[in-house]
DNA sequence: GCTTGTACTTGAAACGCATCAAAGGGGCCG
DNA sequence: CGGCCCCTTTGATGCGTTTCAAGTACAAGC
């Protein structure tokens, strides 16, 4: 039980410490037999290295940290899939820690990954990054995901707001004459979607609009209670056309206008947002769109590997995944954007399921309740 | 950019570098000038502790590790979510790897985890652990979730034979005459599964019992095609009763059935198996069975925790939970087990469909297509 | 004025490893 | 046989902390 090190090992195998370092990190420089008694007494012993004694000799290690807000949003985890690929491909390990919704424990992560000597550290933030300026100014490349961040600095952004103006561009096509948006408008990236909606209906001020809040966990009992308000209300103050702001709610919205005999898509047409898998490889598929969760991961990390091959982490960078249409925010003047991706949405097949949690693109996913 | 260091705090601070660790781990032993000057010092120059030295100066940190199959399998996030709020409750961290469906990559962040001086180590492995027996005998507490392990070890058991067993019943009940099984048995959990089916089945040697492989990913679209053979089938050679080993495939099935003119339940009955928020809270609820992730996760952590209290690492300890009935298989013989839980499976209403990823228990949740 | 005690503060010694200049050991050529 | 060069191995040095025995300053008690 007494942790076994290196020179323990080198003692062991009769060879000096230096030797044994060399069998793990610059195998080539070895005779092959040297190196096979090596790793033979390591076995033996059951030799673990001390990463913070490798890290604290050697600089940094060759590991991301990312720090998301939860754990069971799918989005999460399709940016969380694609930052570890990424980074696996660049032979890098990919470390996760959940913040749970709470900025101190965001803030908490953040600081133990730099102080980890990771060499770059990626979050989703839940609200704006600005929130602390000193971030910025650290060590360690840090990108921010899914965000705008006005504070100089990488991030990766999807535009929320194309997604928002997708959805509403559907509804207009299919005639809606009265909008519901439901969902917790106040988290960063739904707002934006409820603002590119609101954009979108510019050109129709005939049409009317309304979002009602969900609570803060976007549940499908959330989408259900909704569900059954609207149910309850007289057919002239219902809206044609909800929108869930999430896939969960408006699955729970679709519950309540079945169980209270209003039939879906005939009285009220439906879609949701996010592109979960489940919602629509069902037998009556939820239109959905799916943001680019993979893509952004992926970007992440190539940002960070940017920043630690050029050295040069001083100028900004963004990049823009999965835009239908180029957005202006006051905080992408031309200046800060060095490069700009824009990848089309497209048409996802009913029966191609997985694509949908594997592709680059945002997909619009056309199905039922529409 | 140039890392400031605890030194540099002391030198500006004027005060001795022992004075600032003092400030930074115990704070009641500086007179309140003292600490304020230091603190402001800190902040100033923007210190960052750097955790691998003082991992490697005081020994091990209060942090978990966490390895985990995949990301995108929501059973596998309610583990995460277990231990990690049962972990912050204990004051510990907790980080969280992907093993990407890879014994090496798994193998390599569990090294990964040891090295790093975590208080302790956690897997949902994909295989039985008994792979590498050294494993068990590192000097940092390790637990295996949701696995039966023979070799001697900690780890949490869901009886992932039960949820076998209770689909079986069900099936049973809704007088069932041939049972096809999808999924990729070949995985250790699903395996469990199948092996709970058929034992329920014993008693019905009438019954038909088929298993399909739906390939590595278990995808809705590897459910969408098992589905179409299916129903290409002659009408007597179709099973009444289908049992997607995972609410995805399940999802997948249902959709080719319906798509090429079978009716469901009417003609053939789908079930699944993980208990998925969406499947079930749509307007055609998917009848499925979730195991427990949520408690297994927290149960994982009391057992490192009982582990690091106790410091007497040698006991083996096994929990199970979720247990519909006791299994006993020839790992678990009566002096292994130390302490049993069984929490009794109970229904869900449609409605408080949080509830399923929360819950502390192994829940059935009745649907459509039975 | 001297001793004892209290309340902080100091700084040297380890923690386990990667690094790298230097040393060792052949082989080859002149 | 000496001189060179190349391949391999050595071990002292330092990475940024924590820890802890030793030190300092000051107050109280005699």
């Amino acid at each position: 039980m007494a942790k076994v090190k290196i020179s323990d090992v080198a003692r062991e195998a009769g060879v000096s410490l230096g030797t044994v370092s060399n069998a793990l990190n610059h195998p080539e420089k070895l005779r092959p037999e040297t190196l096979k008694l090596i790793n033979e007494t390591i076995n033996r012993l059951g030799y673990l290295p001390n990463q913070s004694a490798r890290q604290l000799a050697g600089g940094a290690t060759k590991s991301f940290g990312l720090v998301l807000p939860r754990l069971d949003h799918g989005f999460s985890l399709q940016i969380a899939s694609g930052a570890h690929n990424e980074a696996r491909k660049h032979g890098y390990d990919l470390l996760i820690a959940n913040a749970d919704n709470d900025d101190i424990l965001q803030d908490h992560y953040l600081r133990y990954f730099m102080g980890t000597q990771m060499s770059g550290v990626m979050v989703q933030p839940m609200a704006s990054p600005d929130w602390h300026p000193a971030m910025t100014k650290m060590p360690v490349p840090i990108v921010h995901l899914d965000i705008h961040c006005s504070a100089p600095g990488y991030y990766v952004a999807t535009d929320n707001e194309a997604q928002g103006r997708i959805i509403a561009e559907l509804a207009i096509a299919r005639g809606a004459r009265h909008i519901t948006v439901v969902g917790r408008a106040a988290f960063m990236q739904l707002t934006l979607r409820v603002l590119g909606i609101h954009k979108a209906l510019a050109l129709h001020p005939d049409i009317k609009i309304e979002v009602i809040d969900a609570g803060e966990w976007n549940t499908a009992a959330d989408g259900y209670s909704i569900g059954a308000q609207i149910a309850g209300r007289p057919a002239d103050e219902r809206p044609d056309f909800v929108v869930g702001l999430t896939d969960v709610l408006a699955s729970g919205v679709i519950s309540a206008l079945v169980d209270k005999g209003i039939s879906v898509p005939e009285q009220v047409r439906v879609a949701g947002c996010d592109g979960n898998p489940l919602a629509w490889s069902g037998s009556v598929p939820l239109t959905t769109v799916a943001p680019p969760g993979y893509e952004i991961g992926r970007k992440g990390v190539q940002l960070l590997m940017e920043q630690i091959e050029n050295k040069v982490p001083t100028k900004t960078k963004h990049i823009h995944v999965g835009s239908a249409a180029r957005t202006v925010t006051a905080a992408t003047t031309a200046e800060d954007i060095n490069r700009q991706e824009l990848v089309r949405p497209f048409l996802l097949e009913r029966a191609s399921t997985q694509a949908s949690s594997q592709t680059d693109a945002t997909a619009i996913n056309l199905g039922a309740y529409l």
